[in-house]
DNA sequence: AATAAGTCAAACAGTGATGTTCGGGTTGCC
DNA sequence: GGCAACCCGAACATCACTGTTTGACTTATT
């Protein structure tokens, strides 16, 4: 049952809604940190009590799904920062990467709590819109003789979100650094992208 | 403490050697598919009684660490047969590809599996072995100036390890078609090695 | 065929998680 | 100032898992 009583306005008191925010960010935190962070975990993450937690969001999966709604949004917002259908596929391809690689850091953890708790078809619909982007960008590289196109496209765009993944993992755990991060990405899936000559 | 005592041969009896086998065997199916196997579900996936699993293997980190001897053990021999020290790097490498991916479809769950239950030491140790071989090949490779050399030995052997372990996932997931693994992983992993005209 | 080794179901204790309820204490808001 | 909304610790019921013990049963080995 709700323990919590609509107002008259139809919105919550400015307390709540403050604890709501920090509650969303806490919880991006936790579970880019550890996929399987407990309520708890992400209460104390928070400083609030496991209650209050609870009063906010019915379940865990409600948390996570907060989480991933925010993230996502914060996503595309980065991506259509970078203007991935203007210029050379090349260089936009750069552009793509050298921006979108600190996200994943925090995106890449997300996805194997999401992979957890969440149904494989759920998944998929959140990580699907912001990768059509990315899979706009490659298809237009391939048109214009820009990308190699003996690869299949999905194939191409798995290989892009699969490498960022994988370096900002790298870099998680301490065997690359950061700075050097944005270079070797841009080298790598360029190399992957180029036409055979 | 010890349900078993040792029979004067010390050698076990046929029927829990057989079991032994039987157990390791299920129990590798198991974490590929899911990291997070109860010590129920091995023993019922195996035909065995719980506590006959506990018989043989004290704790779920026995089971697992057995299933991993047995996984590099299985995997060194793979790599081996495909002489990757012999041969122009690229071949060697092209070689290599071919004959490893089918394994890392296995391969792949368990990783997970060691990382949850494991310190990150001794999952290093498992995973350093047969990697190692790959970044020989790749040294050698850059030494004698058929891999690019622009980029650090670390990260292309990551790489490659990262795309097999992805490509094995896109097949288990039903988006690739098993028999265009060998091939699409070749070219994209060539395109990546290769020295930039 | 006798013995030791192995198997197994049922039941136990312990732990750690999810969600819920209760009651008293705070605090935003009109 | 007063009321409703909110916070929160403590305690509760459930559930799923790990390991362990008991005692009876079955089977390999000599």
């Amino acid at each position: 049952m709700a323990t919590q009583g609509r107002r008259p306005g139809g919105r919550k008191r400015a307390d709540a809604e403050r604890n709501i925010a920090t509650i969303v960010s806490a919880a991006t935190e936790c579970f880019a940190r550890d996929p399987d962070v407990s309520m708890s975990g992400i209460a104390k993450a928070a400083g609030l009590g496991r209650v209050t937690l609870y009063s906010h969001f019915p379940s865990r999966e409600d948390v996570l799904r907060a989480v991933l709604d925010a993230s996502i949004a914060e996503g595309t917002d980065v991506i259509e920062a970078a203007a991935p259908h203007q210029g050379p596929p090349a260089e936009a391809f750069a552009r793509l990467i050298r921006s979108c690689w600190p996200m994943l850091s925090r995106f890449g953890g997300l996805h194997t709590a999401a992979q957890r708790a969440l149904t494989a078809d759920e998944v998929r619909r959140y990580h699907d819109e912001p990768m059509a982007h990315v899979e706009r960008l490659i298809d237009r590289g391939q048109k214009e003789g820009a990308f190699r196109a003996d690869l299949p496209v999905d194939w191409l765009v798995t290989t892009v979100y699969s490498l960022l993944h994988t370096a900002s993992g790298e870099v998680a755990a301490g065997r690359m650094a950061a700075e050097n991060v944005g270079e070797i990405l841009e080298k790598t899936l360029l190399a992957v992208l180029r036409p055979i000559s």
